[in-house]
DNA sequence: TATGAATGAGGCTTCATTCAT
DNA sequence: AATGAATGAAGCCTCATTCAT
């Protein structure tokens, strides 16, 4: 599918994702503010100025970052709702896939890329109550709870070395029928 | 109840106070890397050295306060589920004190505060399931969920200005009973 | 009367005319010291390395310009002068043709250029005493203050948008008389 | 006349002075734009970030250089000036002046400090030729061959070691006489 | 020879922390 | 203990120049 690039323009290509992936690295490692442009670059064959090359400033990789993930995450996450046709499968998806993305990206895979995929989950959710699949919920609030939730879980799944098909089951469980016993 | 303290222990005791709550605030305005000790000392009376002589470091300060803010916090969190009869009143209580709290403390109050009482809670949580309050869930989960989703709900609560009490009422409803409608 | 050159040689020819034009309006847009070589390239259609087959450092060009710029300057300062058989007509022909050169020049020509033309002028001065021209002054003080004052008064005449006919038939007064007036 | 300044403050008045002779210095040394803050602050016993307690930017510098020089410069310029009854007076006491300034200040005594003088200068000359003291001649003119011419030569005193009373009067009887041999 | 990306030295500035008063 | 200037390490970024194609 991608074309056979010259040579010039491969290079380039890889150069920026030699820093790209160095960011992510460093981001992850030491956080976005101490992390240096120094850093960064020593995560690299490059010299120091070629990042300014790429990019003009700390910030601008940051960004960059955060608009690939999204690139990536959103279509995912909103893969295995749209087969969902129960409140169920719907919920079981959306964990799986969280826990799936955390467990492939590590400690890189921050709060703010996760946030992208927010607007899909609500209007998804939204769509959900109107077919009948929820209760007629605060579906802004329901999203925000779910992303926060699959995240935090997520986090202690990394930790704890948990595994993450139990965790989807109990997640799923949690927020279709709530924690009172029935009657 | 404080003993009352010779002037020089309450001066001390006083600008300790300041500082503190510079650095709540400069904190809450631009993060912590951002912030500088110029910043904290700047919404001081006190001048640049006077800094050092009681903290050691601009983290010493952080931690302070997030030891400070725990002890406020725990107590607080824990007080309203101990009179809980019914998971109702115990999630309840849960969410208007976050929801409460938040409101008082504004973006002073960070994510880091709160798991402060990430303890506590999910001790709280086992203790229900053993009193048979809750359905025998991960605790731990349950609690990092709660805890998680309150304080994405309250920041959206701050953000769009809406009501406490029908936040509480909301998100008491959704982890009581699921989003899933009755058959 | 040029002769035809082959066509590499046309090139090559035409590439240093880019730079070195390319250069006199970076410099007199930025200074010599804020003007970036990238600066220079940018106004040209060449790429950056193209610089250095033509010119070995931003300095070279600098050099270049100025001698380009003398060679045109001193035949053209001298000439009028040349032809002068009273000290009148020798200082109305310096003066216009500098007001002249600024006016074509613009902020492009600097105080260096006109430097060149130092020698010339002293030399013609020296001439002119002997001839009995002028009266046995310091040559060289009296062609400092003649190009000194030409460059000052020419830069007025830019920013104020004077006549250079009338500040010319001043200057050349001024210098011929005198201030004090006849007792 | 100088109160009896604290310690502190001695301080911090010398330390000024000791940026600022240092610039001064390194500014006539290197010019502006090649000078570093390195430079400037390696002059100086003082540490690098001291700089930036006393001036904001390098270019801060300068403009309390030029600053405080016209503040020197324009009492002293206007003062031989202000005695003159006769235009050889006015003419001989403002050379003279440039020249022992230019002596005492050496290279650091830039072209754009003068310029301070040039509007005192030219409301003098105007008064001048209001008293009959000069021929209704273009102030503003020569006022800038005044200054520039002035320059000139004491930048050749300067390299050549001449005598300044020698330049003065020579300068003094050009302006006033004039280029022209008597009929 | 033209291209344009790569290089890395070095500039300016900020800021946590120390220190003399 | 309070003060506030001094310190200097370290960050970000620019840019003249080199180099592989």
């Amino acid at each position: 599918m991608d074309a056979v690039l010259p040579r010039r323009q491969r290079v380039k290509q890889q150069n920026r994702r030699f820093i790209l992936e160095a960011a992510r690295k460093v981001f992850a490692e030491r956080g976005y503010d101490a992390a240096t442009v120094r850093d960064i670059i020593n995560a690299t064959p490059l010299a120091a100025g070629t990042f300014y090359n790429y990019f003009t400033s700390k910030d601008e990789v940051r960004r960059a970052l955060e608009t690939e993930t999204a690139a990536m995450l959103r279509p995912r996450l909103a893969e295995g709702r749209s087969h969902a046709s129960t409140a169920e499968e719907f919920l079981s998806a959306f964990f799986s896939t969280i826990f799936a993305l955390k467990a492939e990206a590590g400690p890189g895979l921050e709060s703010a890329d996760l946030q992208a995929g927010f607007e899909d989950l609500r209007a998804d959710i939204e769509d959900g109550i109107v077919r009948g699949l929820f209760l007629p919920l605060d579906a802004s609030a329901l999203a925000a709870a779910l992303l926060a939730s699959a995240q935090e879980i997520a986090k202690n799944l990394a930790r704890d070395g948990g595994d993450p098909a139990v965790a989807t089951a109990a997640a799923t469980l949690l927020f279709l029928r709530g924690v009172q016993p029935p009657i």
